[in-house]
DNA sequence: GCCTTGAAATTATAGTCTATTACATTCGCG
DNA sequence: CGCGAATGTAATAGACTATAATTTCAAGGC
């Protein structure tokens, strides 16, 4: 009397989302030792599937690679959103900078298939993951604040997340920890963000007295 | 005749300096596609080699990644040092960062080998390797000036450091480029250098008025 | 000058991975 | 029900890392 299993008719000849437990499974092997920790054949053996599998869902390794990182760019963006939506005594870029901050350290394998691959430099725009990696900036732009002029924001976005990025990138390279830096890396951050909130209302003033705001 | 070479004897069992040939060649290599780029076997090959050759000088390709790391910030260095050194009009810290933008375009493989490969991320300090490192982030801190107390030129170091590396990664994975971005790079960077150096003026003045040069 | 010795290569081979081809099975729609 | 498309398997080819056993060569002691 086998349980009615409303889906997953497990001991099927199909494997009835294959497609879908790939990516999961692929993000759970980048998570622990990054992009290149993903194997097709790891992964078609761990769900109980014959090598060759997979490729009926992915043409090769890369097009299982832009998945999976559309898939990270997906959650990294409701980080992104819940920390937007959050209320807090600390200004909106803070609580994005210091969200993309924990997310690069945590789940660093992932960040780096997200940021510091070569999979994405070859990504067509209009994809899903050139969606999702919109998505993510559009967020940074937007915790900037409406009080700037869209250029300003969006120059002033562009330097804070660039130096998140290189903050995220430097400490997984134990560039930021031992003798070299006596500073902590979340103070790192915090200066950033400081200098970035000094930078645009100077450049707000600069720019003109009563700017309002623009949208 | 065979023209007397003092070195390189051509035609020979033994190659003569296989390790250094295989470091040159590895870094050429990475520089066209990136650190995933090196192959031991095409190595060897290219070289005239058998294919276990290799493994006379490196125990496995990590070790030969890391021999090529280290070769490179050797490089990588010297270009830092000439940035620092070239008479101009601008601050030692927009030549230094000018310089490591433009290598970190240009040489993309490389930098990517550098900065943003798990090979770094396991090297012993007071390794070659490590070594070479240190004196990336040294020539970075000396580029700030005297004017400041060490620990304010170390967190701004960091800083503009960061800052500089992010624009290269996230430049290269096109995220920098197109509709996203109505500001040219070189202009991200010299923006990143005017709020370090504003920062750091204030900093500075912030920490008591008359504060002299400490070395 | 020979002869040992060790470094630096070589051939042979095992094992992992990506990827393709040809064949088998199942789903679902008419 | 039955047929075609989707999804899976088995078999196989080819690239790469790596190890083991063997061969070549240069060089120094006697």
């Amino acid at each position: 009397m086998p349980p009615r299993l409303a889906r997953k008719p497990v001991n099927t000849y199909h494997h009835g989302d294959l497609r879908d437990a790939l990516v999961q499974a692929a993000l759970a092997e980048a998570e622990q030792g990054g992009p290149e920790a993903i194997s097709l054949k790891a992964l078609a053996k761990q769900l109980g599937v014959s090598q060759p599998a997979p490729y009926r869902h992915f043409a090769d390794r890369e097009a299982l690679l832009e998945a999976v990182t559309a898939e990270a760019f997906r959650q990294f963006n409701a980080v992104l959103r819940t920390a937007v939506g959050r209320p807090s005594k600390q200004s909106k870029l803070s609580r994005i900078a210091r969200a993309t901050l924990d997310f690069g350290l945590r789940r660093n394998g992932i960040y780096r298939l997200m940021f510091a691959s070569r999979t994405m430099a070859a990504v067509a725009k209009g994809s899903e993951l050139s969606n999702a990696k919109m998505e993510a900036f559009g967020l940074v732009l937007q915790a900037l604040g409406d009080p700037a002029p869209g250029f300003l924001r969006e120059r002033h976005a562009l330097t804070i997340w660039t130096g998140v990025h290189g903050v995220v990138m430097l400490a997984e390279q134990g560039l930021l920890t031992g003798e070299a830096a006596q500073i902590s890396i979340e103070e790192l951050v915090e200066d950033l963000v400081k200098q970035t909130e000094l930078a645009l209302s100077v450049a707000i003033k600069a720019a003109g007295g009563g700017v309002r705001a623009t949208g």
